[in-house]
RNA sequence: GCCUAAGUGGCGGAAUAGGUAGACGCACAGGACUUAAAAUCCUGCGGGUGUUAAAACCCGUGCCGGUUCAAGUCCGGCCUUGGGCACCA
């Protein structure tokens, strides 16, 4: 097999005769399958990217093959900060470093072999993508859907940039692992929370692994509770807050604010202040993981100011701490410790009184957690905690005390950026009209190309001048603009909409066509986006159909994470452990389809698993092997009965475990089918069986089959034939091996034809020599038979 | 701590609705071909008892228990290992 020239050779000739050509008018059902796009960088594409993209594209072949009109594009995800750090090491412009990556990438994607259409390709960092990114901010914020705010934000010393939340990653960066630290500053934010709630009911319609749905539902944190208010003794402040609990308001003994609350200066006594002073100014110089660390003693301090509970009118004490967080609920709790453990362990330090008000009658120990009968509780009393929740929120709406409501862990997404290497946000700032958006048409605006990329913590744009000054659109005068970027991951949560109509220099697609070829029916990569990427586009997608551009509410129908291959030592590859298997030496010693043959058929997709150098032999073996059968092609029309049922149960078989994402057992058939054309191969195996034996790997080796299949005396290309399909009736055998079972356990196996009656089979399975040692002289119970499977016969 | 997924030969991994556990492959062993090696082909291959050889039997899908004629699969309780979240009120 001379893989590297046959491989060449094909390559070419796909690309001149454009055989992976979207037709976007065929009549055929459209299947849009999308592998994540990658980001450009310097490097070799490593095992996960042919992982991924190798294997999908076996899946979607087989799909074309079976008669969809497939759109397969692929693109690049191209802003970002490593191109950016990158000109600060060297002053390579990122411009000029991420064009040359890509035409890198292209070239290694191109080894492959698979079936993109490059005519479709997107980049997000030209201008003709991100005037389109910029685009979409504007009607984001003409949805008042992005909007400006003062916030405490994640800043990541060493990126010299915010992140958002999603980017933190136990309180560490997640691009750079140094501790991120909390900032107040003004930035940009996309109403994402406004879709909570059916970014969380969609979940359900949608065919993603479950882990992820689990993923997204987590991050989203939905937790239904009520707002209470809490009446400032002595004055008339009011503060409210957020429980689950409400039924336990009875046991309420004390009020917690964060550090940050708003109304903490307003209450705090002048015995008070010093102390409070110095704890704010304590818990501000945390870090978020110093701050979150369960394992930590709890503190805080008393602000000298008391609450007034509703439900009693007793008087508690109002502390502040730092267990108390600013940014979930309304940044101030009740206090119940008597069922809560942080405030049990609150109140013990500070010795603040504990009121049980539910029991459960064997349980006295606390903090008792979990449901139990109401005590201490007046209008409570003896109810659970389902009813008691109802009978509270009754009570505190008819009262005017609080209400019942909703509450999200999911915040909004924040996406500005003081870098340069990104889509610019299109506003401009105007002294006399403020904040004004820049008109679509006089976007894109455009990156300065001469900048100084030095960071400081302001982003490098602030520092160009021809960049920044400019005249606001609204009054003429002069006028400056916003200087930070936008978040990488608003390119990537619209690209799968740009693809279809890349060209499209008037909008960023078509309406109609895209909603002819979207939503994506399989999107494929890894889980690491489950929260951010995946949710982003889901936003976006949403956004965008309110706003009346599209008329589906899901980007992508059908979601599959491949999994990891690891290093030969069963580790996660990494260039410290020096564990790392690069594709391109075994690229260059099997070939692209023996490489991809092994990816697909040592591992569960879903799984991965660590690399061995002896299963991408076993590929090597196998195509070998199909190669010898090609050879031994017989013109002749012969059906073989043999033959003709193994190939009919193989097609059948493939067919079911594709469509599983099973690859590896796909493989496993097509070897079991050319263990039988082996037998045969001696005289000649007539053509049909050699033909199909070619279109069944057709999808999973492409290079190999098209040299077959042309070698063969077939015109060009196996890719646009029919996949083969069987016949149902080919697919049984006639007679087959069945086991038959005494009390459960296995003594013997009878011989039946297809369709042989009951009582013959029971008649077979008794007489089984060995089956009759069990039965002789003992009481047959019942004997119970199940067609085409077992026999079992129940004695005493 | 909470949520979640998974534990099957020496290894990667198979087993639709519970129905002959270990498909397919790797590794290993024996044999054929060869001057030899490689390649290829054939045979064996979960552990044990047993037998000249067979037959046959026992044990076996992380552990303990249950449901069922029948459990890798269903139920309950543990153990271990990944992944996610982590003072979310």
């Amino acid at each position: 097999m001379n893989f590297k020239e046959i491989e060449k050779k094909w390559q070419e000739k796909w690309k001149n005769t454009n055989l992976y050509a979207f037709d976007k008018q065929s009549k055929k059902e459209k299947l849009y399958c999308l592998e994540m796009f990658s980001y450009p960088s310097g490097a070799k594409l490593h095992m996960g990217h042919w992982y991924n993209f190798g294997v999908a594209d076996t899946w979607a072949r087989f799909k074309n093959m079976d008669g969809y009109n497939l759109f397969h594009p692929m693109g690049f995800d191209a802003f970002g900060l490593p191109a950016e750090n990158y000109a600060i090491k060297t002053g390579v412009h990122p411009k000029v470093s991420t064009e040359q990556n890509i035409e890198t990438m292209e070239g290694q994607l191109a080894r492959i072999g698979g079936s993109w259409d490059w005519n479709y390709e997107v980049v997000t960092c030209r201008e003709d993508y991100y005037k389109w990114t910029e685009w979409m901010f504007l009607q984001l914020y003409k949805k008042g859907l992005a909007y400006k705010k003062e916030a405490p934000v994640n800043w990541c010393p060493s990126c010299n940039t915010v992140l958002a939340n999603e980017q933190v990653i136990q309180g560490l960066c997640e691009r750079c692992d140094s501790t991120v630290i909390r900032k107040k500053m003004s930035q940009w934010f996309f109403k994402i929370t406004d879709y909570a709630e059916e970014l969380l009911n969609d979940l359900d319609k949608l065919d993603w692994p479950e882990k992820t749905k689990m993923l997204q539902r987590n991050w989203i944190g939905k937790s239904n509770g009520a707002y209470v208010d809490f009446k400032v003794s002595g004055t008339n402040e009011i503060f409210t807050v957020f429980t689950t609990r409400a039924d336990t308001l009875f046991g309420a003994t004390y009020c917690v604010l964060a550090p940050e609350h708003e109304l903490v200066d307003k209450i705090t006594t002048e015995e008070q202040k010093e102390a409070v002073e110095r704890y704010k100014l304590e818990a501000a110089k945390q870090s978020e993981i110093e701050r979150t660390s369960t394992v930590k003693e709890k503190t805080g301090v008393f602000t000298g100011a008391y609450a007034i509970n509703p439900v009693n009118n007793k008087e508690i004490p109002i502390y502040i701490s730092d267990y108390v967080l600013a940014s979930y609920g309304t940044g101030s709790i009740m206090a119940v410790p008597a069922h809560d453990e942080r405030d049990y362990d609150f109140a013990r330090k500070f010795n603040l009184e504990i009121i049980p008000v539910l029991t459960n009658g064997k349980n006295t120990e606390l903090p008792y957690i979990g449901d139990g009968i109401h005590i201490n509780s007046e209008f409570l009393n003896d109810l659970n905690k389902e009813d008691a929740l109802l009978k509270m929120y009754a009570w505190l709406e008819e009262n005017k005390k609080g209400k019942k409501t909703t509450t999200y862990k999911l915040r909004d997404w924040l996406v500005s950026r003081q870098r340069y290497w990104g889509a610019p946000i299109p506003i401009i700032y105007c002294d006399k009209c403020g904040v004004v958006p820049v008109p679509v048409s006089d976007l894109p605006v455009i990156l300065p190309e001469d900048v100084e990329f030095t960071p400081d913590g302001e982003s490098p744009l602030k520092k160009c001048d021809s960049f920044m000054h400019t005249t606001c659109p609204q009054c003429g005068g002069s006028a400056t603009r916003e200087a930070d970027t936008l978040d990488t991951f608003v390119c990537s949560s619209w690209y799968f909409l740009r693809y279809p109509d890349n060209k499209n220099s008037k909008v960023p697609f078509d309406k109609a066509l895209i909603n002819k070829i979207l939503p994506v029916d399989k999107y494929v990569g890894g889980i690491e986006h489950a929260c951010m990427h995946l949710l982003y586009a889901r936003f976006f997608t949403k956004a965008l159909r309110d706003m009346g551009y599209l008329n589906f509410d899901e980007p992508f129908k059908s979601l599959v994470h491949q999994g990891t291959i690891l290093g030969p030592d069963g580790e996660k590859m990494s260039k410290s452990k020096g564990n790392t298997v690069s594709p391109e030496a075994y690229v260059e010693e099997y070939g692209a389809d023996v490489l991809r043959g092994y990816l697909m058929f040592g591992f569960n997709y879903v799984d991965g698993g660590p690399w061995t150098d002896d299963g991408i032999k076993s590929i090597n073996k196998f195509y070998t092997k199909v190669e010898r059968l090609v050879r031994s092609l017989k013109e002749e029309q012969k059906e073989i009965e043999e033959l003709e049922k193994s190939l009919h149960k193989t097609i059948k078989a493939i067919r079911i475990d594709i469509e599983k994402f099973q690859f590896n057992t796909c493989i496993s058939r097509v070897m079991e089918y050319t263990n039988t054309l082996t037998k045969f191969e001696s005289h000649g195996i007539p053509r049909k069986y050699i033909e199909n034996l070619i279109l069944l790997l057709a999808p999973f080796a492409p290079h190999l089959t098209e040299e077959w299949w042309c070698s063969i005396g077939n015109e060009y290309s196996v890719h646009k034939q029919k996949y083969p399909e069987y016949d149902e009736e080919k697919t049984s055998d006639n007679e087959m091996t069945i086991g038959v079972q005494v009390n459960g356990k296995l003594r013997g196996t009878i011989t039946i034809s297809k369709e042989e009656s009951e009582n013959i089979i029971k008649e077979k399975a008794l007489q089984e020599h060995n089956v009759k040692k069990y039965t002789m002289d003992k009481e047959i119970v019942k004997v119970i038979v199940i067609p085409n499977r077992i026999v079992n016969i129940v004695i005493k």
